[in-house]
Parts: structure tokens; C-alpha cells; sequence
DNA sequence: GTAACTTGCGCAATCGATTGCTCAATTTAG
DNA sequence: CTAAATTGAGCAATCGATTGCGCAAGTTAC
């Protein structure tokens, strides 16, 4: 047993015929004799066959991978849906590679080059907060690469998408807080007027309007959504004459920071004060109290976006309309907002 | 601007030169002139040639991928490990392709199979917990595919790996808990007896014997040391006529199940039970007290994976000598363990 | 002024798998 | 029993980039 790779090749001398009999073979091509399949399946067997992909996918000029650009794949929301993704395109006999590009534009960039090079069959992005300029991404299109964008995604380009519904989202956690008897309620969103956080924005000041309470911009605090963000957001609020006795963060470490804080302030979640976030992470139903927050089916997401593209692929000569799958969040309503 | 990719065929046509000196021209080989290299790069962006890295691949044998092969991507730990190697792999221009096994041995074989058929350079992986053939492994080995594995590994098998000490990050969280006064301290451990549990059972025990202790198995609970198995676990001790004044669980899931039944029966922590986890998953900080506990270090975890892969791969005619990392695990010291 | 380099680039093979076209040997049809 | 159809498999081109070898024109050396 020879250390190294053996080829169809190796197989056909092995048997005395062609390279293109094996090939046959192997395909389970109709012209080809069952024994002269049998014998080169065992052959393949003994040596330890391996078929090359590279070559196959050169000449077919489909690699059978899926490029997946995320900001960063050790956040729970991301690595839930690439899992989602995977799911879907394994079922199909397709690989998928991982990018990141920590939020930064460059990164991105050379990202979408590194795949296009390695040949994807499509690209399933989300953008990074960055990104302002999308020619990486239509260049790619124009080569005829598929590109799905999910959660951070850009309604000007014609390119299909899944997204939650962001403004329903924010609108059933706000409206939750109102009906839980909150009448002073906070928003926490990021400074960066990403589409999601517009969205959640504007879902807050709906509820609140629609249910008849006023809007009032001293309530809403800008800043990254992280859990320090969250912490100075609730310390300012706190100094308020009125402070809030509700608050919907934009993110879920935000409504961490928030709890925190308050809890040292020993204000009492959720008699003194209620909160909801949004995204399911982990740790929001591990806190005390657990934290009501919602729900962005991640999972279901990334199945979404491997399922479009599977259809864009197969309907490749077609005409091309861009699809937009939004899911229905869901309020997952824990100790953190009931009376 | 034609749709669909162009070639250095192309190239070569535009200029009236052939293909091999467009290759030289881009690669910046000695024997083209400047003139031309100049002319050829500006062909090069006028039809947005992007190189095909497959065709490169194929006569080279070399695809600058790494394979990575994870129970899941959507784990902290295991996230922040693959970003360590993407983060060190990306700097020599290698692409990883990561896959997971959700702990699922057939899944494992399968994986290594898709892996190889996309010739990927070297094989990054932490076993699923079900397997205990590795033959498919060494069949990848043998046909010189270098195999790093990191955290759950295996020292039968001549592969470089990538541990933590677990032994003294075990013995570490326990002297730590007896150290604060605990007398009585119970281990959470996993049934099944991979390396990592092994080890920690042991600094466990070690400790306590070293620290003039007695070793009791009915203060160590076995289980699959998730959220629910801690609570079990926890509830359990607490009908012992003697229940621990202190616990350390070999996950950090294990400790906040502790936590959380604990503080249900209106017990003190740390006050009343200390505890100390393993694996600093963010969760552990944002806890009500925070939770101690060891940090593994997963990202540089996955940066030393992918530096002995760049080894392995340069030394390829040398001699094999596997080898064996050990990084130093860290105690962090939170508020649920200190007196 | 001729031998010995150097420079700049083309030819053709190669990597491994696939596939349209051929063609001989059988088999079937009528 | 001959024409037509079917079966089984080989030939050679192809996918795109790379590279050893070769060769002509220009340079340098002595």
C-alpha cells in the first residue's frame, strides 16, 4: 500500500482499460457492463480510490461549495444559522467555506475575491456593519455567482435575502412592555443605521404610537449594542428624572448590560423595571431573572438562504427575480417583563 | 463587459502572446519583461480575469484549504478555536472548509471522505464524542493529508495535537475552592471516559488527596454535563446527608445548572457553596454571582493547530515526529467562589 | 570577431475526471 | 439471412494554470 493518492487512472491499468471506463463505471453509466463494474469498484477498494474533486469541479466548472461571509462566526445568531446553511447544502452534496470578516469592509473585499477564486458556486452573506459599497459583491454577480444576503442585507441591490421581520419584532417586544404596564419605555439601538436597526427603530415607535404613547427621542440611546453600550446606557437613563419602566434593547447583551446595572442598583426586574431584547442568545434564559427577548429563527434562516440558493443555481438560465424571504419573529416572553 | 469569467487564455489573445506568458507575467517570473507584465496586468483588470484556483490546484496537488471538523460550530468554544486557525491559516493564504459531526461517528467518516475529495491540504479536528475507530483518519494520514486534533484527542495515534492541561486545570479549580474554606467538593463529570474528563477527574482527585482531603465517589456525579444534567446533579447532592460545601463541574453548563438549583432552595453562593466550572463560555460572566472558572484559551488553541499544520506541511519530506502542545489553562477567579 | 551568456517568450505536456464521437461485436427484427 | 439496433468500451479533447525545455535575438567577454 503505497503511501500517496491513486486516480481513475491507476485503476484502468490496473484492469487493462481506459480511463474513461473507470470514470463510466464509477458514474454508474448505463453503456458500461455490471462486471466491468464490479471489478473496478473492488479495484477502487483496493486502492484506496479517492476521487478529485478539484478536477471534476475544473472541468464542470461547478466546485460544489458554498462561499459563507459572516462578521464573525463565534457569535451564536451566525454560527446557528451557517449550521442552518450546512444542513440544507450537505443534503445537497455541497461544502460549505466560512469567512469572516470582523466587520471590516477590507476584509470583505479580499474576502469575496478569496472565494471566487476558490470558484464557489454562490456566496450567502451578511454584511459587514462597514460596508457601504457593494461592487465586491455585484462584480461577483456579473460573473453569474449567486449571492443571498441574510439579517444585514440591502434592499438596492437585486440580489435575494432573508431577513426577520425586524419592525414586527421590535413592535411585539415594545407592545409586550405596554401591555405588562410599562408607560416610560427605553430603546436601545446602534449607532450604525444598519437596515435591522432602522427597522427595530421604527417597530418601537409604531407600538408606541399605536398605542397611543408618546414618542420621545430622550428615551431612545444610541450606541453598539454591546454589554457596555447596554450598562451606560441604563446608568444614563437611571440619572433621568423620569426614568424608564421598560426598556427594549436592539440586542441581546445590551438588555444584559441593562439588568446588570440595574440589579446593582437594586432596582428589581421586572417590578421596578421590565425588559425584553432581541436575539435569542444563550445566556438570556440563564440570567436572573431570565430575559424575555426575541426569537430570529436562525436556524430556519440559514435554511432559508441555502434553500434560494439551491433554486437560483437550478434555475441558472432563467430570468432572474430576486427573492425575499422574511420570517416571522417570535416573542419569547420570560421573567424579565411580566408583572 | 460579457458575463462569465475570462481566462488567461483571454488575456493571451488581447495581447497576441500565449497563455504561458500571461502566467509568468502574474506570477512575476524573471524572464518577462516589465513591459509586458505591465500590459498583462492591465488586460487583467479590463476583463476582470480572476484567477481559477481549482485549475492551480490541480497540477499543483496542493488546494490551500484546511479542513476543519468540529461536534459544532455554533459552541463558543469550538467557534472561537476555528477563528484562531482561520486567523493564522488566512496569513499564509490557506481557506478553511469547516464541517460538524454533531458528535455523530458516521457523520465523522463522512466528513473526512468529503474532505479529501476536496483535497484539502491537512485535516483540523476535535473527535465527536461517539468515535473510537480512527481508521478513517489514517487512511487521510497515509495518503499524507497531515492530522491535527485539538482538545479531544487521542494519544494512541501517531497525529500532532493541541490540548489544554486539564489535569492541572482541574487541580487548579479545586485547590482554588479548597483554598476558600470548602471541605466537601463534588465533581460533575461525563459518562463517557474521553481523555478531557479522564484528566480533570484526576486533577480533581489529586488535589484533594495533595491537599490532605479524601477522595469520596459519592460526591462525583457522572453525566452529559448540560444545563440539565448540573441541575440533577445538583439537586441530587443536596439530599445527601452531607451535601458539598463546594462544586466543580468539568463544564460550564454543568455549574450554572448548580447555580441555578441552588439558588432556587434559597441557598447562598458563594456564601453557603462555591463553584468553579471548566470552559469560560460568556455566559459564566453575565451570571448572578458570576462564575468561576478555567479558561482554555481556545483561540490561541486554534492558532498553535494551524501553526503545526503550516509545520507539518513544510517539513513534508522530513521524518514525522508527532507532537503535543499543552497550553496552560487559566483560573479565573469570579465572584461564585470566593469567600 | 567568435564563443558564451542572457533575455524574452513560445511549445507542449501535465494535473484528474469527464464526455462527444467512433467503432467493433452482438443481438434483434423482419 | 441481411439490415438495423443495441451494447461495451476506446480515442482524444477539454477545463485553466503551470513549467521544463527549447530557441532566437541581443549582450558581454576576451
Amino acid at each position: 500500500m503505497k503511501k500517496g493518492k491513486s486516480t481513475i487512472h491507476d485503476i484502468a491499468e490496473k484492469l487493462n482499460i481506459t480511463a474513461s471506463t473507470v470514470s463510466r463505471a464509477l458514474n454508474n453509466h448505463p453503456r458500461i457492463s455490471v462486471a466491468t463494474k464490479k471489478a473496478v469498484q473492488k479495484a477502487a477498494e483496493i486502492l484506496h480510490y479517492q476521487p478529485n474533486h478539484l478536477a471534476a469541479s475544473l472541468r464542470s466548472g461547478k466546485s460544489n461549495i458554498i462561499g459563507i461571509i459572516v462578521p464573525s462566526i463565534d457569535r451564536t445568531f451566525f454560527s446557528t444559522v451557517v449550521r442552518g446553511i450546512e444542513e440544507i447544502a450537505n443534503a445537497s452534496r455541497y461544502n460549505v467555506m466560512i469567512c469572516q470578516t470582523h466587520d471590516n469592509y477590507e476584509k470583505e473585499v479580499a474576502t469575496v475575491n478569496a472565494l471566487l477564486n476558490a470558484q464557489v458556486d454562490g456566496i450567502i452573506v451578511s454584511f459587514a456593519k462597514e460596508t457601504t459599497n457593494f461592487d465586491h459583491f455585484l462584480k461577483a454577480k456579473e460573473k453569474g455567482v449567486p449571492i443571498i444576503m441574510f439579517d444585514r442585507t440591502n434592499d438596492e441591490l437585486e440580489m435575494s435575502q432573508v431577513v426577520v421581520d425586524d419592525f414586527l419584532g421590535a413592535y411585539k417586544a415594545t407592545e409586550h412592555l405596554i401591555q405588562q404596564g410599562c408607560t416610560r419605555i427605553s430603546h436601545f439601538t446602534n449607532v450604525r443605521k444598519i437596515n435591522i436597526y432602522k427597522e427595530r427603530l421604527r417597530g418601537y415607535k409604531e407600538a408606541l404610537i399605536g398605542n397611543g404613547l408618546p414618542y420621545d427621542e430622550d428615551y431612545v440611546v444610541e450606541g453598539n449594542l454591546q454589554l457596555e453600550d447596554g450598562r451606560e446606557a441604563m446608568k444614563k437613563l437611571l440619572l433621568m428624572p423620569y426614568p424608564p419602566d421598560g426598556v427594549f434593547s436592539a440586542s441581546a447583551y445590551g438588555i444584559m448590560g441593562a439588568l446588570q446595572v440595574l440589579k446593582e442598583h437594586g432596582i428589581k426586574v421586572p417590578e421596578d423595571v421590565k425588559l425584553v431584547g432581541f436575539s435569542n442568545e444563550p445566556f438570556t434564559y440563564l440570567t436572573e431573572p431570565s430575559l424575555s427577548t426575541i426569537e430570529q429563527h436562525s436556524m430556519r434562516m440559514g435554511n432559508a438562504a441555502a434553500e434560494i440558493f439551491l433554486e437560483e443555481i437550478s434555475n441558472k438560465d432563467k430570468k432572474f427575480i430576486p427573492k425575499k424571504i422574511v420570517l416571522n419573529p417570535e416573542l419569547i416572553i420570560r421573567k424579565s417583563s411580566v408583572r
